[in-house]
RNA sequence: GGUACCAUAGCUCAGUAGGUAGAGCAAUGGACUGAAAAUCCAUGUGUCCCUGGUUCGAUCCCAGGUGGUACCA
């Protein structure tokens, strides 16, 4: 019998989780979080973490397994839902792999290049000459340690330019010479499901969703997390807005309203990527039984 | 019913001594290989309420209409 992986993806707030949790039921199996927020333990409301009652519809792993101050990346993901997988698929044909981070789904479903993790002195260090003298002199950096990749990044981008900078001094080998641009085979099929609706109804959700976090205790959250603002799993939509009105820089009516405009923003972001996939099957989040005929038929 | 003011982008509004228009907010398109809910790039979307008049030319001036707001009855 062949193994299955269903991966269940789609912009903030279209409905993955009662999906994943449908899809997960009928075929009696368990579900793989790909959410770069949702591991953070202490992290709840703003993250839109399925509820107790969800967690107990159908076992979730990688939900709450970290804690904010944890490094952890899309390299630690392909290997953590990589060796979920082959324990799940002892028992299981099929097995759900659900969330909006796009990198995390590409790196357990395509693979990501061997690299080495940055120590966090070099990283530090790169980021105060940032901080003290812009972006130039790091693209200078590149230029003679990878000019091919100098080349191609886009060179405002002070992550990815510090970041290949990072590597080749690493490695002591160019960047690009590391970028190997391969899919990796995986031992498993995967059948790519995703869940859309019209711009408008996807906005109206969201709004609505940022409404019954507001009710839920948003602000409490925000505010018991505030003094760890400068971490990077707080530097994350929900959370960076209202810090920002904590600190003065507008009201926070101004807050509540750019976390609605930044949750819409990722959105869409999160449908050019996954656009761009041509192996994924579209769906509406209503038509759970469609979703199910398909994956039968295709498994 | 009368008088005054207003009507321009999705919203709030600016503007044009008459030469088909621009800010803020919102929005749209895109990039993406270990921080990715991150980071970065690009884009003004318009029956200037309607119908006539004056004019080479009207969103702008004039008349009438429609809608809104305020005040007076």
């Amino acid at each position: 019998m062949s193994k299955t992986l269903v991966v269940i993806i789609g912009p903030t707030g279209i409905g993955k989780t009662s999906t994943s949790i449908k899809v997960a039921n009928y075929f009696d199996t368990e579900i793989i979080s790909a959410d770069s927020r949702q591991i953070f333990k202490e992290l709840k409301i703003g993250t839109a973490t399925p509820s107790e009652e969800e967690l107990n519809a159908a076992k979730h792993h990688n939900i709450a397994s970290h804690s904010i101050h944890d490094y952890y990346s899309a390299w630690e993901f392909e290997q953590d839902a990589l060796k979920l997988c082959s324990e799940l698929f002892t028992n299981h044909d099929v097995v759900v792999l659900t969330g909006g981070s796009m990198m995390y789904i590409d790196a357990v479903c395509k693979g990501i290049d061997e690299l080495p993790t940055i120590d966090q002195e070099l990283r530090e260090n790169l980021k105060e000459q940032y901080d003290r003298e812009g972006i130039e002199t790091i693209q200078r950096q590149l230029k003679q340690l990878d000019p091919e990749f100098y080349d191609q990044v886009d060179l405002k981008n002070h992550k990815r330019v510090i970041h290949a900078v990072e590597i080749c001094l690493m490695t002591g080998k160019a960047y690009s010479l590391l970028r190997t641009n391969t899919v990796k085979k995986r031992p498993f099929n995967i059948i790519k499901i995703g869940l859309e609706l019209p711009r408008e109804e996807i906005y109206e959700r969201i709004n609505k969703r940022v409404d019954i976090m507001l009710e839920q205790g948003l602000i409490e959250e925000v505010k018991e997390f505030y003094p760890n603002k400068n971490l990077n799993s707080l530097n994350t939509v929900g959370y960076k807005e209202l810090f920002a009105a904590f600190d003065g820089e507008y009201d926070l009516d101004r807050g509540i309203e750019l976390v609605k405009r930044n949750s819409r923003r990722y959105a869409k972001k999160q449908l050019t990527w996954f656009k761009r996939d041509k192996e994924i099957q579209w769906f509406s989040p209503f038509d759970t039984d469609k979703i199910i005929n398909f994956i039968e038929l295709k498994k």
